[in-house]
DNA sequence: TGAACCCGGGG
DNA sequence: GTGTACGGGTTCA
């Protein structure tokens, strides 16, 4: 089945994780959901006296604690591993661990527990994994009969399966609300509309008014249109769900007016309603079984705006300019109930068809990034660049059995908030209006310089001969030529995976196959490209401010050696900046 | 000058 | 849920 989500319950004090799957082959394909109550929660304690250590562990009624080899940076060294009955013991006892005399540091005692899950199994979602199942017994399984979702308990293995991308079905939504004063209130502002599209074809808009137009579909009330949206996204089955602002607006405003209306919303394929997450000040609206994305936090992610309106967005992807009605105009639209009704029911549509087009177009990278570092799609389409890159670290620091670095204490954030590593080179623009201007290019400049540098914080030191270390200009970090360290290892490895896959893609002939091939390279390549900011980003695991110097003092050094060669071919700069500089090609000089 | 506060998208 | 954004801008003391 394709992995995808994934989460866990608690029964009889157990927990059980539950893989939200889709049998491959879309046409007739059911959503599956597999439970496994065969995995345990733990965390790595850093002793002082092992054995001491150990005894007054089990004192504190922890499951098993067993001695295990793990690599600290790069160090060999003895830590207990702990083991827990259940992932919630893990927050009330982790500060009961840190106190004991003997306990020096506990680590990776805040790893949710899913994703220890998929760490440890190995498991990639959006991708194919392979299950040996047997039916869940009755009393296990709690979901709705009419749901059609087969349940069913894992016996046996799970692995992963190197398989071709899968085929998803993708469901926009949008909704209108009447709102003739102010800002929508879902406490008196009834929902209107509804509209929907997928990647297959449907466009349907729900209304709670009539019209001539064939693609809405008129409800006599607003419950009616609840219960009609409900129905129709059982009888689509998406396995993504997209919309815009939709974590923050659409699915809490359509939460509260079903509160409101008393309309249960079955949109899970569990059969559960909406719920959301708190993600510090903001919300994330979850739907089990179906992943949804809100494409707003995208395209904050990967386009650089003055302002991320839908029409804005919509312009900058595809030059075209998207109808639009002013918010505080809807109510008169819909009041019209004439030709002006009928252009809202079309601005209602083509804002879901837009949300489709756009999420076709942008997701796709997404996808990409959750099948390398491994993280709940749902997660990844949520996380800042700096958090994925950490992610995929944990999971190969796990490979490597190296115990991950802890999350920096409130101190410690702050402390780093107060520095800041030194920028990349700047030379002001000559002014001017230039021609025959080319520009050197160096945005790979500095993955480069942490491999070939050998930048990672297992190998920073403090002294070293100088023939076994690489020096850093200007403020002289050290860091030892062998063995390769950590993160440049990592780097070394995604640049070589990239390399491979840019060949498969001037090889292949597959107009689609080269377009994944396409998105699958640029997902290293940004993965690659992100790794050197985050020595610098102040909540990273891996944080090092000497590396992050180090880098750009190496980056800057190249750019204005590289600057000066060119000048010598008759290149003049003419403007510089962290990842390339500008030049005029001056013939009549050289 | 730095700390405190506000804002985004959505209708 | 093994949790609590984020970065940039403005205002104010």
């Amino acid at each position: 089945m394709v992995l995808l989500d994934i989460d866990y319950v608690t029964r009889d004090d157990k927990a059980v994780i539950r893989l939200f799957g889709r049998e491959k082959t879309r046409a007739e394909g059911k959503s599956i959901i597999v439970q496994d109550n065969g995995f345990k929660p733990y965390i790595y304690v850093d002793p002082l006296n092992l054995d001491q250590c150990r005894e007054q562990l089990k004192d504190l009624g922890v499951a098993l604690v067993e001695k295990v080899k793990m690599k600290d940076l790069g160090r060999e060294k003895e830590f207990l591993k702990v083991t827990f009955n259940h992932p919630q013991d893990v927050p009330k006892l982790r500060d009961k661990i840190l106190d004991l005399s003997q306990v020096k540091d506990i680590r990776e005692h805040d790893i949710p527990f899913y994703r220890r899950y998929l760490i440890d199994k190995g498991l990639f979602p959006m991708a194919e994994v392979e299950v040996e199942v047997e039916e869940a017994s009755p009393q296990t399984c709690t979901i709705p009969q009419d749901i059609g979702t087969q349940v069913m308990d894992l016996k046996g293995e799970i692995r992963p399966i190197n398989s071709d991308f899968p085929d998803l079905k993708i469901l926009s939504l949008d909704i209108e609300v009447y709102n003739p004063d102010g800002m929508p209130n879902s406490e008196k502002d009834p929902i209107i509309m509804i509209s929907l599209s997928s990647n297959q074809g449907l466009r349907k808009v729900l209304a709670t008014a009539e019209s001539p137009l064939d693609f809405v579909e008129t409800l006599q009330d607003e419950a009616e249109m609840l219960r009609r949206f409900t129905a129709i996204v059982e009888e689509e089955d998406p396995d993504i769900l997209i919309g815009y602002n939709s974590d923050n607006f659409d699915f809490p405003y359509i939460r509260d007016r079903a509160n409101i209306l008393e309309v249960p919303l079955t949109l899970g394929t569990d059969g559960s309603g909406i719920k959301f997450m708190k993600r510090g000040f903001t919300n994330a609206a979850l739907v089990k079984g179906r992943v949804h994305v809100d494409l707003y936090l995208i395209m904050r992610r990967y386009l650089q705006l003055d302002r991320y309106t839908l029409e804005r967005v919509y312009l900058e992807l595809f030059g075209e300019e998207k109808y639009d009605i002013p918010g505080d105009e809807i109510h008169q639209y819909w009041d019209d109930c004439g030709p002006k009704l009928e252009k809202l029911c079309h601005y209602s549509l083509d804002d879901a068809v837009a949300v489709t087009e756009i999420g076709e177009k942008m997701i796709p990278l997404t996808l990409e990034l959750t099948r390398i570092v491994g993280q709940p799609f749902f997660d990844m389409a949520r996380m800042a660049t700096g958090q994925q890159v950490e992610w995929y670290l944990i999971r190969k620091a796990n490979q490597q059995k190296e115990v991950v670095p802890n999350k920096p204490s409130a101190s410690q954030y702050s402390n780093r908030r107060s520095k800041r590593a030194s920028g990349g080179y700047v030379k002001d623009p000559v002014k001017g209006l230039h021609e025959n201007i080319v520009y050197f290019d160096f945005r790979s400049l500095y993955p480069s310089i942490i491999i070939s540098k050998n930048v990672s914080p297992d190998t920073l030191v403090d002294e070293c001969k100088p023939e076994e270390c690489h020096i850093s200009p200007e403020r002289g970090y050290m860091f030892l030529k062998e063995p390769p360290g950590f993160v440049p290892s990592i780097i070394g490895n995604i640049l070589t995976e990239r390399v491979r896959l840019k060949t498969l893609m001037k090889e292949s002939e597959d107009e689609e196959e080269k377009k994944i091939l396409n998105v699958q390279q640029e997902a290293l390549k940004r993965l690659a490209n992100s790794m050197y900011g985050v020595y610098g980003y102040s909540r990273f695991r891996w944080y090092r401010l000497e590396c992050a110097d180090a880098i750009t003092a190496w980056g800057r050094d190249y750019i204005k050696k590289t600057m000066a060669k060119a000048e010598n071919f008759g290149f003049k700069p003419v403007y510089a900046d962290t990842d390339g500089f500008y030049a005029v090609y001056q013939e009549e000089d050289q």
